[in-house]
RNA sequence: GGAGAGGUGGCCGAGUGGUUGAAGGCGAUGGUCUCGAAAACCAUUGUGCGGGAAACCGUACCGGGGGUUCAAAUCCCUCCCUCUCCGCCA
């Protein structure tokens, strides 16, 4: 959510930001409904306090055992067009919150114009591409054929986009994971182990609701949803508080199953395990003083960056453009690791910082002191990283010509195995 | 699932329908004292919104929502959450 008080101050300022964005935002209605509320608020606090007065008033009579019938017959009216009033209000404000809702944040002013990803800007690359000496396999062939994917049965038991792995398959997922959280956790980010089932307010205070409803999946009965992301329950654990300054930032690492409903996807990448239903990752989260946020984002996509570095697999890093941005980024990179099968890079993380976007959303403040007023953190998130979509890349690069995979130094004992298959 | 208790300021904890934004304590902040510290003492100490250059003024907020009343932290309804006991269960 955008600061309606600043859009009061420096309405053509946003208005110029979120033009660089796809689609068309109009703050027109929702200042509109901003300057009625002002309007009603003067005109309501004028009564409550001649109401207010008056009723002090009558209490002194009661207590002198005086009469105030008609005094009291006089406040009756007011009183009721109080209460009129006041119902307005709640209306009026009901209608900036949900239009307020709607609006995306504003990209911040380093992040290059663009329509679609088209316009996306490579900033560094790690790594070279193998070059192989016969034709590579794409990963879910490797998998299969080493018996460490089985997505017929995963279609059996569940439907299209999910996954069963087994055997080494289903250990070097979890080795992954361990690998993600020790390397983050020695880097200094707490690990949490959250819920995977939330409510609607944390999914409104991260972004996720109300606008994005159809991309999640909702417990029937109406009460919860799944995780789409970590960033969901992990962002959330300080919503409504306020921190100390001296404890910023706040740096968590998280592994939590995601939840997607992919609705519209049909015509994208359905082979194998890229887009799934249901699929791993580990995530981090910062909460940061805003004068740091931009610095955060760039050490923790260093970060994430680093396990593609361990585990020697060649990545780009991508500045996304106005036109390919999420709703609450004011900035994001996307890392992009090297897939043989498709002779390209294929995302693998997304490290944004989301500025107070979602820290006025969800009430997450810090005091710099102990006297000085709460002012709202900035966060940050980024897939530190997909775990599916690694064991992937580490499928398809690592692949040999016998159709073996040999499993990088760094993880091996984690897996108990230099190799898959032999 | 059954029975009960409770949700008040950063924390603990009072609170008879009317000078209660809320006693008291702790903590925190500033000060006195001290070579310094501790202790003691004094003072200050919530947040949102509106107005104002500011001092400050107004208003709202005692889990959420609704109601009764001239007036609600206090009464009523409802929802949510926490705790205790019994049952069941990973």
């Amino acid at each position: 959510m955008l600061d309606i008080k600043l859009i009061r101050k420096d309405r053509p300022a946003f208005e110029k930001g979120l033009a660089r964005r796809n689609g068309t935002y109009d703050l027109g209605p929702l200042m509109e409904a901003e300057e009625r509320r002002v309007a009603m608020q003067s005109e309501l606090d004028g009564m409550r306090a001649r109401l207010n007065e008056v009723s002090g008033e009558i209490g002194k009579l009661m207590r002198e055992k005086k009469d105030a019938t008609a005094i009291k017959a006089e406040m009756k009216g007011l009183s009721d067009s109080v209460k009129e009033r006041e119902t307005a209000y709640r209306a009026v404000e009901n209608d900036i919150t949900a239009l307020a809702l709607m609006i995306p944040n504003v990209p911040d002013a380093s992040v290059p114009d663009g329509k679609s990803e088209e316009e996306n800007v490579v900033v560094r690359s790690w790594g070279e591409p193998r070059q192989f000496t016969f034709t590579p396999k794409n990963h879910q062939e490797i998998g299969e054929t080493l018996g460490i994917l089985d997505l017929k049965r995963a279609a059996k038991i569940s439907g299209a986009r999910f996954a069963l792995y087994r055997g080494l398959g289903a250990k070097l997922e979890r080795a992954l994971i361990s690998f993600m959280l020790n390397t983050h956790t020695a880097n200094g980010y707490e690990e949490v182990l959250t819920p995977f089932l939330v409510n609607a307010k944390s999914m409104t205070g991260t972004g996720q609701l109300p606008k994005f409803e159809e991309d999640l999946f909702k417990i029937e009965g109406g009460e919860y949803y799944l995780i789409p992301t970590a960033e969901v329950p992990v962002t959330n654990i300080y919503a409504d508080e306020v921190l100390d300054g001296a404890d910023l930032p706040k740096k968590f690492c998280a592994y939590t199953p995601c939840f997607r409903r992919e609705a519209g996807t049909y015509g994208k990448v359905t082979a194998g395990i890229i887009r799934q239903h249901q699929f791993n990752k580990v995530e981090l989260v910062k909460l940061a003083k805003p004068e740091d946020a931009m610095a955060e984002l760039e050490a923790l996509t260093a970060d994430a960056e680093g396990i593609l570095q361990k585990l020697e697999l060649p990545y780009r890093v991508v500045a996304l453009c106005t036109g390919d941005m999420g709703f609450a980024s004011a900035k994001t990179y996307d890392i992009e690791v090297w897939l043989p099968s498709m002779n390209r890079y294929v995302e693998i993380s997304s490290c944004s910082n989301f500025t107070d976007f979602q820290a006025r959303r969800a009430g997450i403040r810090f005091k710099r002191d102990a006297k000085a007023k709460p002012e709202l953190v900035h966060t940050l998130n980024g897939s530190g990283l997909a775990v599916g979509r690694t064991v992937v890349a580490l499928l398809e690069n690592y692949q040999r010509e016998d159709g073996t995979v040999e499993i990088p130094k760094a993880l091996r004992h984690y897996v108990g195995a230099d190799s898959i298959g032999k």
